[in-house]
DNA sequence: CGGAAGATCCACT
DNA sequence: GTGGATCTTCCGA
């Protein structure tokens, strides 16, 4: 079984859309403390640099936070937002173009009771309560920004085979919390595995 | 240099 | 469904 053999480089230097669907079912293992945390991506979105006005990328915009976001695919992007969370992006494509993939959602695999623990939770845990949502998901592996940058084919925190689904169950709908951004909040950029009950909010349909 | 916004989460009604 | 928490980052003046 070669579901904890990493994902070369390549992986990530396809496009965009690509990257964003193949992602689902693949493993996010995160070594910390001796342990392996493992979650199972079940929602992503696509972000599609400077024609996108939902990216940080928009208009081709670099900044000291983004710097990461124009490296070449196969790196994290993680950036902290409204004070207190932290998101965690795959960059994708050829260095430049701005592109990546936010990791929404995951199903717990390994390490779920140290994962509760990072979690803030009070009555007995649901679906989605684990990594739920980007912020969730980062909390519960312990990422961020000390990730910014890092490779993600190798390290502490690496995406691995996993259980690639069949493009069949893949649900695509409009992007979570971008209403600002005009006709790109219409496009179907979001990704799901249909039916999955860890996803951070239900899917259409 | 100040103001405002933000790829979210949680508690409460 | 609504509102508050919380603070870095960015842009305009």
């Amino acid at each position: 079984m070669g579901r904890y053999r990493a994902l070369p480089t390549k992986f990530f230097r396809r496009s965009t859309q690509e990257v964003a669907a193949d992602l689902l079912g693949r493993f996010l293992v995160r070594d910390l403390d001796g342990e392996r945390l493992v979650l199972r991506i079940v929602e992503v979105e696509a972000y599609l640099g400077a024609r996108d006005r939902a990216s940080h990328a928009w208009q081709g915009r670099r900044t000291e936070r983004n710097r990461s976001l124009f490296e070449e695919g196969g790196v994290a992007y993680v950036y902290f937002i409204y004070g207190m969370h932290y998101c965690l992006n795959v960059v994708t494509g050829r260095s430049g173009n701005g592109d990546a993939v936010l990791l929404r959602a995951g199903e717990p695999i390994a390490g779920v009771e140290t994962m509760l623990g990072h979690r803030c939770w009070r009555r007995s845990p649901r679906p989605g309560d684990v990594a739920g949502g980007p912020g969730k998901l980062c909390q519960a592996l312990k990422v961020d920004r000390g990730f910014d940058g890092s490779p993600l084919s190798h390290g502490d925190l690496r995406i691995t085979e996993g259980e690639p689904v069949s493009p069949k169950v893949v649900i695509a709908s409009p992007r979570i919390g971008i209403g600002y951004a005009g006709e790109a909040a219409t496009w179907p950029l979001r990704f799901a595995i249909e039916g999955n009950r860890h996803v951070s909010r239900p899917l259409p349909g």
